[in-house]
DNA sequence: GGCGGCATGTAAATGGTTACATGATTAC
DNA sequence: GTAATCATGTAACCATTTACATGCCGCC
C-alpha cells in the first residue's frame, strides 16, 4: 500500500486488470480509447507509467512474453492488487464518491442568461442533439463490447439510458423556463 | 482569445464573473466551496493566478480599492470576456460536453464482480446512504443559495434532484441483478 | 516497398492540488 | 489578547495531456 492515496484512474486501470487480465498496456489504452466516456483519453504517456507504478506496488504481477521479435508485456492483479481494489470500490466511500456528477451542459445552463432569447432556443436544440449523440455513442458501445460479457457491464448500458433520460427531462425543463 | 482553448474551469469562473460581478476572487472562491460538486476545490492556488490571466486577456476587467488598510480587487467581465463566454456556453459544443458524464458509482460497479455476494449487498446499501446524502446536500445548497436568485439557478437544483433520482433507478437494476 | 496496426515508451507542458505564508480586521 | 475571518498570494508537487519516437509485423 503507498503512502499517498492512489488516483481515480490508478484504480479504474486495476479494475480493468482484474476483469480482464492478463491484459497488455496496449490493450488497456485500445479498451479505454471505446468507451464512450472523454473522463480519460488513454494516452500512453498516462498508462504505461501507471501501468509500471501499479507494479512496482505489487498490485499487479507481469509476464513478459515474445511473439518472434516482438515483446509484449502483460499483467494480471495480485492479492494484493484485489484488496486495493475492493477497498477502493468501497463501502466505504471515499468524498468524491458522495457529490453531484459533472455535467458540463448544466454548467453552460447556469449562464445562459448572458444569451439572448434568439440564442437560447438555439442552444435548447443543440443541447438536445447532442444528448440524442451520445445516445447514440452507448448505443454503439453497448452492440459492440457489452453484448455477450457479464452483467454488470450491460448495467453500464442502462446508465447511460437512465442518465440520458434525466438530462432530457431537466431540458425540457431549461426549456419551458426559457420560453416564459 | 487566446492561441490555446481555455480550461472549463476557467470559462466556469468566467461565467461566475457575469453572474455575480464585480466580485473578489476570494469570493469566487468562497462561492464555489459552497457548491455540492467536488469538481473544482476552488484553491487558492488556482483562482488567484486564473483570474489574473483572466485579466491580462482583457476578459476581465479589475479595480483595486481599498477599506482602510485593506486592499481588495473586484472583477467585473468584458465585451471579449462577454464573447469568450457565450462562445463557452455553445453551441456549438466542444467533444467534452458530448458525453456521458462521470459518476464515480458507475466505476465502481463495474467490478462489483471482485466482491463477495455479501460485501455486494453491503455495497448496494452503502450506495443507497450515499444518494441520500447527496440529496440532502443539494437541498441545504438549494435552501441557502438558489433560493430567490435567477430561475437558472433553481435550474441547478432541479437537475441534481433527477440525476439523483436516475442513479437510485439505475441502482434498483443493480441490486436486482446482484440478488438475482 | 509501403502502409497501417501492434507495442512500448519518453519529453515537455499544463492545469490543477495541498500546504504554507502574510497581514488586516472583526468579534468575543 | 486571541481566535476567526477577510484577502491575497506563492511554492512544491502531481497526474494528466499532447506530441514525438522507435521498431516489429502482416498485408497488399
Amino acid at each position: 500500500m503507498s503512502k499517498r492515496g492512489s488516483s481515480e484512474l490508478e484504480c479504474f486501470v486495476l479494475g480493468l486488470v482484474w476483469q480482464l487480465g492478463p491484459i497488455s498496456a496496449y490493450d488497456v489504452r485500445a479498451h479505454m480509447r471505446r468507451s464512450p466516456s472523454t473522463q480519460w483519453s488513454g494516452s500512453a504517456g498516462a498508462i504505461y507509467p501507471l501501468m509500471s507504478r501499479l507494479h512496482r506496488r505489487h498490485w499487479l504481477a507481469a509476464t513478459r512474453e515474445s511473439v518472434g521479435r516482438r515483446r509484449r508485456t502483460r499483467y494480471r492483479i495480485t492479492a494484493a492488487g484485489r484488496r486495493a481494489l475492493r477497498a477502493w470500490i468501497g463501502p466505504p466511500f471515499s468524498p468524491d464518491v458522495m457529490t453531484v456528477s459533472y455535467d458540463p451542459l448544466r454548467s453552460r445552463a447556469r449562464f445562459l442568461g448572458a444569451l439572448s432569447p434568439r440564442e437560447r432556443q438555439r442552444w435548447i436544440q443543440g443541447a438536445e442533439a447532442a444528448l440524442h449523440h451520445i445516445e447514440a455513442l452507448i448505443r454503439t458501445w453497448h452492440d459492440e463490447h457489452a453484448r455477450g460479457s457479464d452483467g454488470f457491464r450491460a448495467l453500464l448500458t442502462i446508465h447511460g439510458q437512465l442518465e440520458t433520460r434525466a438530462r432530457r427531462a431537466w431540458l425540457r425543463r431549461v426549456a419551458e423556463f426559457v420560453a416564459s
